[in-house]
DNA sequence: TACACGTGGCC
DNA sequence: TGGCCAAGTGT
């Protein structure tokens, strides 16, 4: 357990100091004044001022689209959902396959799903709720997301704790304990900095600060609010917090991908298990994936078969996948076999086909799609 | 607690 | 280039 280096000092405004500098919301939130980023979901510190408030269903939607998603790869999706989708209502309005669809190419797909259910059971009780404890009954949204969203949205004074404020507290306190067993400490090291008056903007400021300042390799630290009252950069450690577990190694699945091509350009899809991994999602017809590549399995179609020069390699968080794609053309009068349907080229891009599938049917046909991701 | 669950960018 | 990383949640 690391000691707590400001142990006996006055309790005035709650903070550590190491060096006569002190860590607490007023020097974070000056900062913040001058240098938060711009997000597309975000009121800054100059609109707040003017009045303007979140809006609860941005808010929300930014959250879910951002667990372990760069801010990056979210923008174009934001807005592409608020433009299809403006409210809560609209969207609990969507068709299922509609919404994955958008998402698709986002990852971890069971956002999309939860997001669904959740627009629904917020259009059927009228609003969000407005508490964090309210706010974590809905799926897809935990303690992170439901602290998140009502310190941000509803000014709720509560401790918002994600990878980057994991990653700045950790440094601050040089928190021995590896994650994610240091959460609970590092959350209760948070709570008593956090302002009663601008809870909302304290969050989004520790996570910028993480984001632009406190980075995992080569923080930079003189820029820093904090590096005054910051335990590791005194050690000069900064870059051996946070401790974390060792991860496991990634093992390799094997399988084969039939990409079979109507005469008019047409693919021919099948739709995923609703659960699991890219559940829901669409798919080309193929082989299990397991430890060996697939000797003998039998195509949807009869035909013929041609192996397709370079193999697939998609890395998923926790194996790696080598499909091997065959192509097979087929006649503009063959059926789909049952529980497939075939996608014309006017529609493949439009299908709810997670990236690795794009990747096979790339494989397969270079020119399959356009630039049809937002 | 530990594992399943995507993707793309960076160095 | 391969390992790491990004505003985590559900089971």
């Amino acid at each position: 357990m690391a000691r707590r280096l400001d142990e006996g000092r006055p309790a005035e405004k709650p903070g550590r100091s190491v060096g006569g500098g002190v860590v607490t919301a007023d020097a974070l939130l000056a900062w913040y004044d001058r240098h938060a980023r711009p997000l597309p979901w975000r009121v800054g510190p100059a609109a707040r001022r003017r009045g303007e408030r979140p809006d609860p269903y941005r808010v929300w939607l930014s959250e879910i689209m951002l667990q372990q998603t760069t801010v990056a790869a979210v923008a174009p999706y934001f807005h592409s959902f608020l433009q299809r989708w403006p409210d809560v209502t609209s969207l609990a309005a969507a068709a299922d396959d509609a919404v994955m669809a958008a998402w698709a190419g986002l990852g971890y797909y069971s956002r999309a799903r939860n997001l669904i259910a959740a627009a629904r059971k917020v259009a059927e009780r009228g609003a969000f709720p407005s508490s964090a404890a309210e706010l974590a009954e809905l799926p897809g949204i935990g303690g992170y997301t439901s602290a998140a969203i009502a310190a941000i949205a509803f000014a709720e004074p509560v401790p918002v704790v994600d990878g980057n404020v994991e990653r700045v507290m950790s440094r601050i306190h040089a928190v021995a304990r590896p994650l994610p067993a240091a959460k609970a400490e590092i959350r209760d090291r948070l709570a008593p900095l956090v302002p009663a008056d601008r809870p909302g903007e304290f969050a989004e400021a520790l996570m910028d600060l993480g984001a632009t300042i406190c980075t995992p390799k080569r923080p930079a630290c003189a820029l820093c609010p904090w590096q005054d009252g910051c335990a590791a950069f005194a050690a000069g450690l900064q870059e051996s917090f946070p401790v974390k577990a060792p991860k496991p190694a990634r093992p390799v699945r094997h399988g084969l991908a039939y990409v079979a091509v109507r005469s008019d350009g047409a693919v021919l899809l099948r739709r995923r298990p609703p659960k699991g991994l890219l559940g829901g999602m669409a798919e080309v017809p193929g082989s299990a994936w397991g430890a060996e590549p697939a000797s003998a399995f039998e195509p949807p179609l009869p035909g013929s078969w041609e192996r397709v020069d370079r193999s697939v390699t998609h890395v998923f968080t926790h194996f790696e996948l080598r499909l091997t794609v065959l192509r097979g053309d087929c006649s503009a009068r063959a059926a789909a076999p049952p529980a497939c349907w075939w996608s014309p080229p006017d529609a493949l891009g439009h299908e709810a086909l997670p990236s690795v599938m794009r990747k096979a049917i790339s494989a397969a046909c270079p020119n399959a799609f356009g630039k049809d991701r937002p």
